[in-house]
DNA sequence: CTGAGATCCTGTCTGC
DNA sequence: TGCAGACAGGATCTCA
């Protein structure tokens, strides 16, 4: 579900929402997810203080005195504020109260999100090698090119590849492309410097201007309050018919995912 | 190592 | 209505 800009919106809104940093109580109420939840957590967890909460590529990261909690949102999680004695849905996953009352409930439809708690955030294995953050100084156009050059892969699988960028989902990667002119399904090392430097510079447009917008909501993306985004809206060619130019566009299936260009466009 | 397809899971929509 | 099949914003795993 969520691609960086909208596990930036829900981070801003979560860490803005915290008052009182200590946790009173985490419970786990259904621990099937993308993988287990640890049931040691709950009790890891009771009466530590939240130092940071921030985000890391799609992953939101509370870091503790010793040690970090990382979740990932997966394709439909949503993380909701609620009240002190909270109703609890179907797909609901854990729960989250501080001490000051302050209750958050992670529910996912698909199962497809994770929870984990890790001594040494820098080593797990999720975090470790992954890639540059699109809108960092590291993101150039020298460090993309030199990914690209070599690689056989269609353009659009490199670029949501989390080892190469991070954050860049099936829909962003459309809507870059549609801003860079390039066509998803180029193959990497046909791409040019200069049409790199026009990719890059399109990532960092295409994200930036979504967060502007508090994300994308298509169907199950809810920030805290249960909002949706409006950077829908503003797309060009995700899940649309037509270019503004009034070309019908094209959808073609990437490593079996949906990616719309318009072929007058994009070269 | 690289790259592509299968896979996890549930809900929704389309076509017969 | 019923039912099969396709599809959905992710990313790991498996295999050639």
């Amino acid at each position: 579900m969520p691609e960086l800009p909208e596990v930036e919106t829900i981070c801003n809104a979560f860490k803005k929402s915290v008052t009182n940093p200590v946790i009173k109580e985490f419970k786990i109420i259904n621990p099937k997810l993308r993988w287990k939840i640890n049931n040691k957590i709950p009790s890891i967890l009771k009466g530590k203080r939240i130092n940071n909460i921030s985000r890391r590529a799609k992953y939101i990261i509370m870091d503790f005195d010793d040690g970090s909690i990382i979740l990932h949102l997966g394709m439909t999680g949503i993380l909701r504020k609620t009240s002190t004695f909270p109703e609890i849905f179907k797909h609901d996953h854990f729960m989250l109260k501080l001490e000051d009352d302050a209750t958050y409930i992670y529910n996912d439809v698909r199962k497809f999100g994770s929870l984990h708690w890790v001594y040494d955030k820098s080593k797990h294995f999720l975090i470790k090698n992954l890639g540059v953050e699109p809108l960092s100084r590291l993101f150039s156009k020298k460090y993309l090119y030199e990914k690209l050059k070599n690689k056989k892969t269609q353009v659009k699988n490199l670029i949501m590849n989390q080892n190469i960028v991070v954050g860049i989902g099936n829909i962003y990667a459309s809507e870059a492309l549609y801003d860079s002119k390039i066509r998803p399904n180029r193959i990497s090392s046909t791409i040019t410097i200069s049409e790199c430097e026009n990719l890059v510079k399109s990532i960092k447009k295409v994200l930036s201007r979504s967060i502007k917008f508090g994300g994308t909501s298509i169907k199950d993306y809810k920030t805290l309050d249960g909002k949706s985004g409006y950077f829908k809206q503003k797309l060009m060619v995700y899940g649309l018919e037509k270019c503004q130019c009034g070309e019908v566009l094209i959808i073609v299936k990437i490593s079996g995912r949906s990616s719309f260009y318009c072929a007058k466009c994009q070269k």
